[in-house]
DNA sequence: GTCTATATGATGATAGAC
DNA sequence: GTCTATCATCATATAGAC
């Protein structure tokens, strides 16, 4: 029986991408095999390979294609903490979006194109800012570990619903239990009070670094 | 033949733990499977059940006894902003101590006791010092994103120390092929600025939030 | 409480047909 | 460039002997 061959590839590296980050952001990494991927794509999992050598090379295509998303376009014009505030939430905003990826995601640029993109964007906009090498850096890094963190999970939902949890043993947090009601609000409340924090903060330190030069 | 078994119990669920912790440790979570653990512990797999009832309680234990290392004695002594800035590195380096654990654990106390007594007081001691509990509520998560962001896996780590990935390409970070030499250092030092910047920016916070009541 | 044996099914990857 | 067929390996979990 002739084995039927569509004259019009069903496979491109695009697609193959896009369905992986499917099935990440649904059900998590260990649903992403290649058998799955293969299936969403209505083809068999060796096709695959005629379009990435390994599997790994897939995950890392969908890292990247996360990260291309992050606007980079606010730096280079303006004053550099709005530039650091606006490029904290798109951050953010495509982290959270991708939350199964983010502990991979925040291994660093690796090779990938568009975090070494990102990374590039970020510390030569506060060099040119005036701020001297060593403080780029440790804020580029504080600010990552901080929009990584708010990516990987909401606080809000980490806490059960039943109050019965709480009482007698927790009795701070009588009134946890209704964390997950609100949970966007909190999320979101925490992550702007501490971008808030972190960018004044920086202004502060920039009067004193490199002002008073 | 008669199977040999032990006259004292060669398993039990604090040896399973600490074992477990090991591998998590040493080659992430896809090498921690029951045959391993089993493996490493000189018993078979399904002894394992005798002691937890799915290996998903076995991780459970183990994020558990993480979190148990965190040091809470400095809440309800002293200043809070001090208490915090102390509180934060004692969780740093739990964590960091285990980053493959860390997306696990970021997730949330859930109904893990140890989990549920930092948060409690942490939580705890913030409306105690007179934080209102909206402002407790979010100064507790935007520590946890940022301890937690800090401690999935080093920043400068994450750069190849090949220079001529940068060259051309990535100007600004022409220089980036050094930070891997330097890794602890520019770890630490982003943690204690972004740390500083947090506690000193809650600190101003309190005096308009809570002084001026 | 640990053992052997087994049920049951998934995994990443390759060879070679078409 | 997708297919069938298959390899070698791994997984969690249960039943019942001792």
């Amino acid at each position: 029986m002739p084995v039927a061959r569509p004259r019009q590839p069903v496979l491109s590296r695009q697609r193959i991408v896009e369905v992986a980050t499917a099935i990440l952001d649904k059900e998590g990494l260990d649903a992403l095999s290649t058998r799955r991927l293969a299936q969403e794509l209505g083809v068999r999992a060796p096709s695959l390979y005629n379009h990435f050598a390994t599997k790994d090379a897939i995950l890392d295509a969908v890292a990247d294609a996360i990260i291309a998303q992050v606007d980079l376009r606010m730096f280079g014009k303006g004053e550099w903490a709005v530039a650091l505030t606006e490029w904290a939430r798109t951050y953010r905003r495509a982290l959270a979006a991708h939350p199964n990826a983010v502990p991979f995601l925040a291994h660093g640029p690796a090779l990938r194109p568009a975090a070494l993109a990102l990374a590039d964007a970020v510390y030569g906009a506060l060099v040119e800012a005036g701020w001297p090498p060593s403080y780029a850096t440790r804020i580029g890094a504080a600010m990552r570990y901080f929009v990584a963190g708010s990516s990987l999970g909401s606080f809000a939902l980490g806490f059960p619903d039943d109050p019965s949890v709480y009482a007698q043993r927790y009795p701070n947090l009588r009134d946890a239990h209704r964390l997950r009601g609100r949970h966007r609000q909190v999320d979101d409340g925490a992550f702007e009070l501490g971008l808030a924090t972190l960018v004044r903060g920086f202004e502060t330190l920039y009067a004193q670094v490199v002002d008073a030069r």
